[in-house]
Formats: C-alpha cells, structure tokens, sequence
DNA sequence: TCGAATAGTGTTCAAATAGATACATGAAGA
DNA sequence: TCTTCATGTATCTATTTGAACACTATTCGA
C-alpha cells in the first residue's frame, strides 16, 4: 500500500521529479493539468493526493508549490567539487582552473567542513598506486596548509604530482609516493596546490 | 561584481538555502519579510533583486516561490544510496538491511546508470589492500550478475568478504584479495550480494 | 454485488503571492 | 558635490494557486 504506485501516479511523479531538478521550480497544480492535457485541475489535485497518501511526496499546506520529496529532506548538505584536470599531466601553476566538470556529494561521506575550499583532480597513470590511488580515480584536494604525513598535491616542473608531506629533523619533506622515485625534495621550494582529503574511484 | 555579497545579502542568501533544503520549499517574498522582521515585503523583494543581479540567484517571473540556485541546476541526478554495515563485520544474510547512513551522490561520478539498484558497505579492516580498498573506505556495490574478474562481496559463514570473481575452465570461483587468503572458492555455493561499481575515501 | 480506489470533468472561491509605485536615508565612489 | 547602491517603509493591484464541492465512469477485490 506504500510503494505500489499506479501507471498515472509513476508518470505525475516522474514529471513532478523531473521538472523539479531541470527547471529547479516544483509544478503547480495547473502546470501538472497543463502537461498531462487534463481538463480540470482537480485532477492533478487529486493525484497529488494519490501520492500523498502513498507516503512518497509530502505536502504543506497552504504554501503554493510546496510539494516535498521526503527523500531528499533527510539528506546532508551537497557540494559541487569542481574538476580541475588531471594529476601528472597538466593543471599549469596558473591556468585558471578551467572546470571540467563536477562532483557532487554530500559534505558528510567526504567528512568535509562546510566552508572548506576544495577541488578534484583525475589520477593518471599508475605513479600512486603505493598509497592505494589508482589511474583513474578522483582525488578530492583541501586548499590548506599541510600537516605532517598528509598526502599532497605538489607542483614539480609544471606537472602537479601527488607527494607525502613528511617532516625530518624538523624540515619539511616530500616524499614519492611510488618506489621508483624515492625522492626526497625540500618543501619550501614549491608550490603545493592541495591536500587530499578523500577519493572517489568509479570501477565499473 | 558578481560575487561580493553584502553582508546582509549573505544573510537572505544563506536563509534562502538553509531553508529550502531543510523545509524542501522556497521561501516567498512575505515569509522572508516576516523571517528577517521587515515592516515591508518591498523590502524582501529588493533583496531579491540584487541577489539576481549578482548571479546568484534566479528567478522565474510570474511563479510562486520561483527562486533558483544556478549552481544546483546544472548538476546531475544525485542518487541515495543506502550504506547498510560492514564488510567482513556482519550483515547476516537475512538482516532486513538496517540502514547505517547514506551516501549522496550524483551518478555520473560514480559511472552508474540510473535504474541501478546498488548499496554501500564499510570496510574494516586491511584485507582487501591488495585491491586498493582500505580500511574506512566505503565501498559502492550493484545488486546484478558478476561478470568475469569484476570485484564482489561474498556473504560467507555469516560474514560478507570481498573476493574477486574469476573463470577459470570454465568455472567460476572467487579469489581472495588478500595474499594472505590463497583460497580458491568455488562461486556456486556462495551467496553473491553484489559486484562492486565504486568506491569513496574519506582521507581527512 | 457492494464499496473502495482510480481517474476524471466543470465550477467557484479565497488565500497566497509577485510585482509595481512613491518615498526616505545613509554610505561609497567619481 | 552628485550619483549610485544598499536598505528600508507604506500601500495597492493583478495574478497565481490551493482548495472545496458536485458529479461521472471504470476497475478490482471481498
């Protein structure tokens, strides 16, 4: 009696969806009759009510266009990561971060603070795979100061190349995160553009 | 000129979004009126206005409640998926999938289709490193038929394992991903749960 | 075969809402 | 100094919109 909607109820609230996402504006009742061709509005009255009481939207009433997705109320606070290039293969120091793209995700799967200033960077290659980053993963970066051992993103010869930030005898260090390159290259000469904060990896 | 709110815009902005996502419906012009103590809903209106004209906002003339966040309207579909325990912690086989959170997520960053139906398990533990999964990752799984070398998690003796899905003469058997674990299990006496399509680290 | 749910038409009303117009004041810039 | 912008008050209007009421027809399960 809950999930069982009808034909014509799946259709008004796909529309009702769908609409809501592309135009960002829930439909009005009449807007509803308009789209299905009704010739009274009630009838699009009528199957929001359907819907309603089949518990998958919520209304307010007296509020004009308050139709709720209760699935969506109960979610965290979404963020849109900006997708700046790739890793090892580009992102010049002051190429002004072209977008290519976007990840949205809610703050609290990433364990991000509201106000944190972050971006993405696509990993290519196989250079990380020592700190569990794999070709084709997306590294979520911080722009902040590093602390000790945090894996970062370091501008080296024009490629941005993800590096630990460990401390020796007091100096800071970066350290290759692939044992081909056991560099070791002081800190303070170079720019680093972030901090890795999280992952996402797509692997189908 | 397009972003250098003022303080007081900032305060409408940000009640605007806390808002609709926490109540699912815009504010109109009186309820903001009413919210910030304006003896007139003119002023709401102008706020309004100058909010448009620096970018921020849209709005749709005509339309009740018809505000618009530009950034939340070109994002994809975000999709909900529902994080239910722990990999080799539990989740019995007949548990009546208790949900532990959730992650939310547009699908094109996680590469899935829309009519997926998929769930989301903890990792504990560092058996699965030889794959790159490790302990705290959240690891995204499809409810479907596993395909050759695809990653899927085993329900076994009561505990949910990830093994990698392999044929060999023909056969299919599930290989551990741990070089600890030389097992070689054969795939039809086991309870598939789901072939891993994704994964997300929290690094911070 | 009776009632409930589904799916509509047609009409009317009142509340919710956007929007316009006139006016005021103070701060920032040119 | 003059203009623009930010931030308001006060009032009125037209439109949008939810909501109620009366009525019809079909399907489906008990």
């Amino acid at each position: 009696m809950k999930n069982t909607l009808t034909n014509r109820q799946q259709e008004v609230y796909d529309y009702l969806k769908r609409e809501s996402r592309i135009t960002g504006v829930m439909p009005s009742t009449r807007e509803i009759q308009h789209f299905f061709g009704f010739a009274s509005q009630t009838a699009a009255m009528n199957h929001l009510r359907a819907l309603e009481k089949k518990q998958v939207i919520q209304r307010v009433p007296g509020k004009a266009r308050a139709v709720v997705f209760p699935d969506e109320l109960d979610r965290e606070e979404i963020v849109d990561i900006p997708i700046y290039g790739n890793i090892a293969a580009g992102m010049g120091q002051d190429v002004d971060h072209e977008k290519e793209g976007c990840i949205s995700i809610d703050i609290r799967s990433l364990g991000l603070k509201h106000n944190a200033r972050t971006f993405a960077l696509k990993v290519r290659g196989e250079s990380m795979v020592d700190a569990h980053i794999c070709d084709g993963d997306t590294v979520v970066l911080e722009f902040r100061e590093p602390r000790k051992n945090d894996v970062v993103a370091a501008l080296i010869d024009g490629e941005t190349t993800l590096k630990r930030y460990v401390v020796e005898n007091g100096k800071p260090f970066l350290r290759a995160e692939n044992e081909m390159f056991p560099d070791l290259i002081p800190a303070r000469e170079l720019i680093i553009q972030g901090v890795l904060v999280a992952l996402v990896r797509n692997a189908a």
